[in-house]
DNA sequence: CTAGCATGGTTCAATGAATGAACTAAACTG
DNA sequence: CAGTTTAGTTCATTCATTGAACCATGCTAG
C-alpha cells in the first residue's frame, strides 16, 4: 500500500490504523516483536519474508513510532528493533485477532496459549485474567506452546518458542 | 494477496486470520457490515472502493463464512450481505484496533463513540462496560458521532451515521 | 595480511494485485 | 420504448511484492 490514498478519505480511526498496520506482513512483524524478536536476521528467518519488504516495513514502523531502532553494540555496529509503548498497545487487537483465528480457522487445537505470568491463569480473547480480574498487558504475559503447534520449523525463533516464554524478553 | 502462499508456513493463528481478513479493504468491508451496510451499492459509495475489488472481497467473505448472501426481494431479484455469527465475533479485534487508532493516530478527538445500548455507558477498548461489568457484543452496541467526526461525506451511509445508530441495524 | 563469514542491508527483473473507466445485464418505471 | 436502478464483469495501466543476486562493514581464523 503505502496509501492512505483511498483510505484517508474514510475519516475513520480503523482506516487510519490500517494505513499503518494493515499492509501485508506488518502485523506479523509486530507479532514477532511482541514475542521478543529484535534482529533483522531473526525476523527474516522466522517470517520467510522477502528482504526488501522487511526493510521497508521495519523502516515504516520506526518512522511511525511503533518500533525503536537502537544500537546494542558498537563493534561491529549492530541495531535492534524493539516495540515502543505505542506498539505494545497493539497487544489487545493482535491477541483478539489471533484468538478469533484460533476459534474459527483452526482444526488441530490451539497452537499457542497465553497466560497471566504472575498467576498462571489462561487469558481470554480480551486479555482478561479471570483470577485477578484485570486486563493483562504484554509485559505480564507468558506464551506457551499449545497442542496444535507443529514442530517442523527449525529457525531459532521457532525453536525457542517451543518452550514457555515471557513476551518481549529477547528472542532467541 | 489471496495467498496463504507465504503466510501458511507460519503455523500461527494470527497468520491464518490475516490470510482471510488482512487483505487490503477487507476489514473495512467488515466494519461497514457491522454498522449495518448490506447492499453492494452502499458499500461502494461509502468505501470508495473499486468495483472489482469489492466483488472479489464480498465473494471471499461469503465463501469463508463471514458474510451471508441472501435474497431480500424477488422482483427485481436483489441480494444483500449480512454478517454471520463468525463475522460478528470480529467485533472485539475491530473495536480494539479502531480504538488504538483513535488514541494514537488522531489529533482531532474521537470520530465515533461506542456505547452499551442497554445502559448508555461508553465502552473501553476491550468492549467492556464498566457499569454492567460485562463484555458487550456487537448486537448490544450503539455508535454515536464523536467530536472529531467530519461532515464532508455525503453518501447515504455517512449521512445516516451522523446520528446515533444501533450496530447491525440495516443502513442506510 | 588475507580469505572467509556474519550481519544487515540495496537493487533489479518478473510476477501479481489494485485501480478506474467502460461495458453488460436484468428487471422495473414513466 | 427510452431511461434508470442495481449489481456486477472486463480490461488496460499502475503499483506492490517476490526472490535472487549483489554490496558493505567489520570481525575472525589461518
Amino acid at each position: 500500500m503505502a496509501l492512505g490514498k483511498n483510505y484517508e478519505a474514510q475519516d475513520c480511526s480503523l482506516a487510519k490504523a490500517l494505513e499503518l498496520v494493515g499492509e501485508r506482513w506488518t502485523l506479523l512483524v509486530i507479532r514477532d516483536a511482541m514475542y521478543g524478536v529484535r534482529r533483522y536476521g531473526d525476523f527474516l528467518a522466522h517470517l520467510d519474508i522477502p528482504r526488501a519488504v522487511l526493510s521497508q516495513r521495519l523502516g515504516a514502523l520506526v518512522e511511525a513510532g511503533l518500533l525503536d531502532k537502537r544500537r546494542y553494540q558498537d563493534n561491529p555496529p549492530r541495531e535492534e528493533y524493539v516495540l515502543t509503548e505505542v506498539g505494545r498497545e497493539l497487544w489487545l487487537p493482535v491477541l483478539a485477532l489471533a484468538q478469533w483465528g484460533e476459534r474459527h480457522l483452526t482444526s488441530t487445537g490451539a497452537r499457542r496459549l497465553f497466560f497471566h505470568a504472575t498467576c498462571g491463569t489462561r487469558l481470554d480473547q480480551a486479555a482478561h485474567c479471570s483470577a485477578c480480574g484485570v486486563r493483562v498487558d504484554l509485559e505480564e504475559t507468558e506464551v506457551r506452546p499449545g497442542p496444535g503447534l507443529e514442530t517442523s520449523r527449525v529457525d531459532p525463533v521457532s525453536v525457542a518458542l517451543r518452550g514457555p516464554h515471557r513476551m518481549l524478553e529477547p528472542l532467541p
